[in-house]
DNA sequence: TCGGGACTATGCTCTGCAGGCATGGAACTG
DNA sequence: CAGTTCCATGCCTGCAGAGCATAGTCCCGA
C-alpha cells in the first residue's frame, strides 16, 4: 500500500470506472486494473464487486474510501508544509532562554504574537548552554552571553541590575546605590549560576570592594520576597515585586548591567523569519524597558 | 513521496543515524541514504544537516517530522481498518427504509444500539426500490415488499394497518371496524406511494368493498391530525397520535397487515453482522409491538 | 600525530515491478 | 446481431530501488 496506489483506489471509486479514473491518473487502464487488483490481494478485501463487467465500489470498499482519502489529503498537507518550509516559513518554533528571560521577557513578548507567527514552544534553558540548545531542538536562543561569531544573532537589550529594597529603607529616596554603599548592607544574591550575581561578583572584585554579608537565594522571587520582609537588598534583573524600591547599582564602569542577546543557526531554513522576529523582539524590548538598547547589530 | 519513503524518514529521524535506521526498516544503509537524499530534493527541504559526517535533523527536518508521522498513523488507520472489514467488521451502517419505517421503527432501534455498534446512517427510500439502494450505497434495507429470492433476508415483523378515530368517535369503543362499514365513513387515506394505502386498496378490491369517500394525504401526520379534526378516519401503520383511537381494520381474509423485511447482500463483508443487527431488530420490533412478529427465517 | 572505528556518500550492477501495448471476453444498446 | 464500452490478461520494456564494494570524513584515543 503507497500513497500512489492509495490515489489509484480513490480515482476508481470516484469516478465509478477503472476507464475513467485512468485518464485521471495518466495511467493506462490495463495498468490501473491490475494496482486495484493488486491492492485488494494486499488488503485482503474486496474493494469493488465485479458484477457484468462494469466496477462497483463493493461495502468494504465504501468503508475504506474515507481512510484512503484522509491520507491522501494529510500526506498533501505534509507536501504543502514541507514547500512551506523550502520557503522560509515556520509553524512551530522553539525559543531557548534561562528563566528570568523566559518569565520576564519572552513571556510577555509570546502574547504579543498574531495568529500569522509561528506558534512558540519555550525551553527553558541553563544560561551557558542556551546556545548549544540550537542543536537540539531550539529555533532561536536568548542568552546573556555574547553568542558565538558562527551565528546569526542580534543584540536585544541592556537590563540594568536592580538592588530592590523595601519602600520604608533607608535608601527609599535614591535612584542608585554605589557597590561600596551596598556593600554595608546585605545582599540577597542569587546563587552564582545566574548571571546577575556573576555580574555583581566581578564588578565588586574590580572594584576592589570586599561584599559585605551574602544571601544566596535559588530564585529571583525568594531574594525579592526576603527583601520585602527588609532582610536586605536584593540584586537580581527581574521586574520588582512586592511595591520594592529600585536602586541602580553603579560600579567602577558605571551601572551594573546585563546583556540580552538573540542567537540562531545562520543556515536555519527560516533564518530569515527568526531575524525579523528577533527585531520585533528588541522593539519589544525598547518598549518595555525604555531606552535601554543595545545598538549592536 | 511515498509512504516507504517517508516510514524511511520517521526511522533516521528517529534513531538519529542512518546506520541505526537501515537495521530497523531492513535495508542497507547506502540505499536508504540516497532514499533521504532523493525526499529531501523532491519536497525541497534540507531535513537533515551533514555536520561533520553525522546526519542531523534539521530545523525543517524537525517540523517535518510531525506530518510525517501523522501520514504513516492514519495509512496504519486505513490498513488496520481493511483488515478489520477483511474480518467482518463494519464501522459505519447505512440503513436504507421508507419514511414511516425510519421514523417509527429504526430511529427508535438506533437509540438502542451501543458504543461497539457500527455508526448507523439513514437513508430514506421509496418503498418500490429499497432493495435497490443495497446497490448504491446502502447496507441493509428495511421494505414492505418481500425481497427478491438473491438476497439475504429476515422478515422483522407484521404490522398493523390502523383506522385511527377520535376518541368521541362512534366506533370509540370497539377494537375493530370491517371493511365495509370503514367505506360508509370518510377515510383519510395516504397517496399510492404508500404501503398502507395500497393494502387498502387490495383488500377493499379482494372483499368487493366499493370505497366511499376517499381523502388522498401526502403524509401520515396529515392523515392523522385530519382524522384528529374529526374529518373521518386515517388509515395509516404509524404510531397513534393526537390521542386517537385505534382500530383494526378486518378485511376478507383477517386484519389488514402490514410486512416488514430486512435485507441485504448475502456477499457482503459484514453479511454476519448484518444478518445479526437484523435478528435484534427483529426482537426490537416482537418488545415494541407485542407478538405481532413474523415466524419466517 | 597517527591509526582505527563509526558513519555517510557514491559508483556500479542487478532485479523486480510498474506501466505500456495488444488483445480477449463480457455485458449493455440499438 | 453488430457495435460500443469496459475490464482482464499476456507479453515486453524501462526504471527505480536495493545490494555490494569502496571512498571520504570526522572523532577519539593511544
Amino acid at each position: 500500500m503507497e500513497l500512489r496506489t492509495l490515489g489509484y483506489f480513490v480515482a476508481v471509486a470516484e469516478t465509478g470506472s477503472v476507464s475513467a479514473a485512468a485518464d485521471v491518473v495518466h495511467v493506462t487502464q490495463p495498468a490501473l486494473s491490475r494496482q486495484i487488483r493488486q491492492l485488494e490481494t494486499e488488503l485482503g478485501v474486496e474493494l469493488f464487486t465485479r458484477a457484468g463487467g462494469r466496477l462497483q465500489l463493493s461495502a468494504a470498499g465504501r468503508q475504506f474510501l474515507p481512510h484512503a482519502q484522509d491520507v491522501l489529503r494529510r500526506a498533501d498537507g505534509a507536501r504543502n508544509a514541507a514547500r512551506s518550509y523550502a520557503a522560509g516559513r515556520l509553524e512551530r518554533i522553539t525559543i531557548a532562554a534561562p528563566t528570568t528571560t523566559l518569565t520576564d521577557v519572552i513571556a510577555p513578548f509570546l502574547a504579543t504574537l498574531g495568529r500569522d507567527d509561528p506558534m512558540p514552544t519555550v525551553s527553558e534553558s541553563d544560561p551557558r548552554e542556551a546556545y548549544d540548545a540550537l542543536r537540539h531542538g531550539a529555533d532561536l536562543a536568548i542568552a546573556t552571553e555574547p553568542p558565538p561569531a558562527r551565528l546569526a544573532s542580534t543584540a536585544l537589550a541592556v537590563l540594568p541590575v536592580w538592588a530592590y529594597v523595601r519602600a520604608d529603607h533607608q535608601w527609599h529616596d535614591r535612584d542608585s546605590v554605589r557597590l561600596k554603599d551596598l556593600a554595608t548592607e546585605t545582599v540577597l544574591a542569587l546563587t552564582p549560576a545566574f548571571k546577575p550575581r556573576q555580574i555583581l561578583d566581578r564588578a565588586m572584585e574590580r572594584a576592589g570592594v570586599s561584599p559585605g554579608t551574602v544571601v544566596d537565594c535559588s530564585n529571583p522571587q525568594v531574594a525579592q520576597a526576603l527583601a520585602a520582609a527588609g532582610r536586605g537588598a536584593a540584586v537580581v534583573s527581574d521586574d520588582p515585586r512586592f511595591g520594592l524600591h529600585p536602586l541602580e547599582i553603579v560600579g567602577r564602569d558605571g551601572p551594573l548591567r546585563i546583556e540580552l542577546f538573540a542567537a540562531w543557526e545562520p543556515g536555519h531554513h527560516a533564518a530569515e523569519t527568526l531575524g525579523e522576529l528577533a527585531a520585533r523582539l528588541r522593539l519589544f524590548c525598547v518598549d518595555r524597558y525604555g531606552a535601554d538598547v543595545a545598538p549592536t547589530g
